[in-house]
DNA sequence: AAATAATCGAGACGGTACGTCTCGTCTTTAC
DNA sequence: GTAAAGACGAGACGTACCGTCTCGATTATTT
């Protein structure tokens, strides 16, 4: 790696790292660009240079965090492995910095077609096919109805999750989650 | 009704109704205050003194079209009436100037509190209030197990809606609808 | 006086003394028709039907205080007379509330003709006449040489102190009246 | 001069051509620092940026105008040339665009500090100087009384010009400059 | 005493400007 | 030759006053 990319790398690090630091003191969303730059004793030209606007920042910052806490777990036991799998999601959008981070960045999304279809792309659609394909081998192996919509289950077990987070604020507990899947499950089962 | 709150009420709605105006042509999230009192022909005062952000506008804007197109169908099928009131919600969230409208508000909610309390006061609780009032009427008439959790069920039915609506963005179909309504009930019919 | 006169005049007064409350404690500059309005507990309407701008409001309230305050002395010693009254004039120019009063309405009148003439008729012609009446008293006298423009002599003893009160910003003490009033004299003298 | 410092340049230039051009259209006290942005088709910022106060750019458009206007002539008749710097002076302040806008700005010095010690530090103080080096000129000659105050013969030669400039709003004519100067001559003349 | 008229406080209203902030682009300077 | 630093035009922010206006509630005068 040249010293060039070497240096480059460190900006866009430390740029995301301000992002990160401003955003948990001052709310994602009052936040700019100017203001990151300024904090981070880079150009704003830098900024731009690698981000086209403020959410494609703040989706790559949110990954840069959590790309990896998503993997899922594999004991054999897809329905234990699923509520495992989505109790460290419901964790994550829980804490800071993901949380809020998380949710300035799908208000975001909501009147920037760009940043939607990124968020999409890169942290929304391989959740959802990680939890399909799961669903596809617990059905291989009988545990689950044969006629029963894989997407659709999926978007039973995710909606509920975000209609919580985005619109009745309620805390995202085990325990709802666990509500959640037990009742899927129920109409889910073979019959 | 005196000529004061006569003229006052004059200025609400003109202010209302150029905000959706505008909103159309320009795109909620682009529009300023400040354009909305030019267009409507007002002082910026006389919209802060109405409301105090953006958001709040925006919802009593949004209030103002729809206050009354949410009531629920009462035909005593219970199960048809559910699926006649959310395929009219979807429908309503699918069109604009709803649609849109609805999204900025949901993303102006996850960064102003105050909004948020007020959405969910005035649009989202009502809603989830009127669907919960039904499915009791339909647990005591033995059309539903009497141990399932009627707001799980209610977030099962809303959730997959607004994942839709917010995250992957694919549209409401009245078929999307009857297939989350049909896994609920095929979960929840008595045993 | 009929008791609606007395309560118009009540309310003159309230509105003047509020008018020097205010600018001793925010500056004459700084302090609106609105302010002095609200501070008084009156409507603005009872403030623009008496006076046409803050200028009107300014001089009348600086008149309200030191109307009679500018009568000369008559000891018989006219270039006593003089002397003691012009030590009056710069006493009051010094002192607040009138100096920053004076001050701020000269300023005003720059760019009100209003205020101007106003200020002209009702404070300064009628020092000046006072001044050149005495100075013409003295020439009657003999101790004035007869050949000498009286309104030459006031303009040599008033624009000095001007000067100092207006752009020096010196302070005005009896030592500089006399040095100038010595001056005057000597030119002014009988040969 | 570098090409920053040209672009600098040009705006500055630019924002006081303008100044000078509104404030003979619209009256120097009307106008507005949005109203100068505007028309000199420059960002509000960019004049904030040069100068803290509407007072500040009124008193360097001032100073771009006339800056080397009132240097003295030397022809060796100290007398003469008083008379004709003098002449000089009220001529200037009799003629837009300099005496209007020196109006205002002594208006404004009046509650803007700053202004005022910028005045006399720039404007008023040189003059007075250089008026005070003469006066000595003239008394080492033996022209003068070697025992007369020059500050003071400065300041009667000054006060009743500005007196009828801001005060009385009489013409500054030749004739009253000369009578002016005459009584002082008569009066501090060698004995 | 009732009717009429004037005055008041309160404050809404359309405007305009304030001085600050951020946007995204463009220049210049320094390493 | 790549950045930092930040100037730039644009324009919105939310606030303050302007001077005009409308409103009911007192007062005062007239009948």
């Amino acid at each position: 790696m040249t010293s060039t990319s070497r240096r480059g790398h460190d900006r866009t690090e430390a740029i995301m790292r301000t992002m990160l630091e401003l955003g948990r003191e001052t709310g994602y969303a009052r936040l700019s660009i100017e203001a990151v730059a300024r904090r981070a004793g880079v150009g704003k030209h830098t900024v731009y240079r690698r981000w086209t606007s403020k959410g494609a920042l703040l989706l790559d910052s949110l990954l840069s965090l959590h790309r990896h806490d998503l993997d899922y777990p594999d004991t054999g036991d897809v329905r234990a492995d699923l509520r495992a799998q989505i109790h460290r999601v419901a964790d994550l959008m829980t804490a800071p910095p993901f949380g809020p981070l998380f949710r300035a960045l799908v208000a975001e999304a909501q009147h920037d077609p760009d940043v939607a279809t990124a968020l999409h792309a890169q942290f929304t659609r391989p959740q959802e096919e990680r939890t399909v394909a799961r669903l596809n081998t617990a059905r291989d192996r009988g545990e689950l109805s044969p006629d029963f919509d894989l997407d659709l289950a999926m978007a039973i077990l995710s909606g509920p999750l975000y209609f919580r987070f985005l619109i009745t604020r309620e805390p995202l507990t085990h325990e709802y989650v666990d509500q959640v899947l037990d009742a899927l499950f129920a109409g889910m089962g073979p019959r």
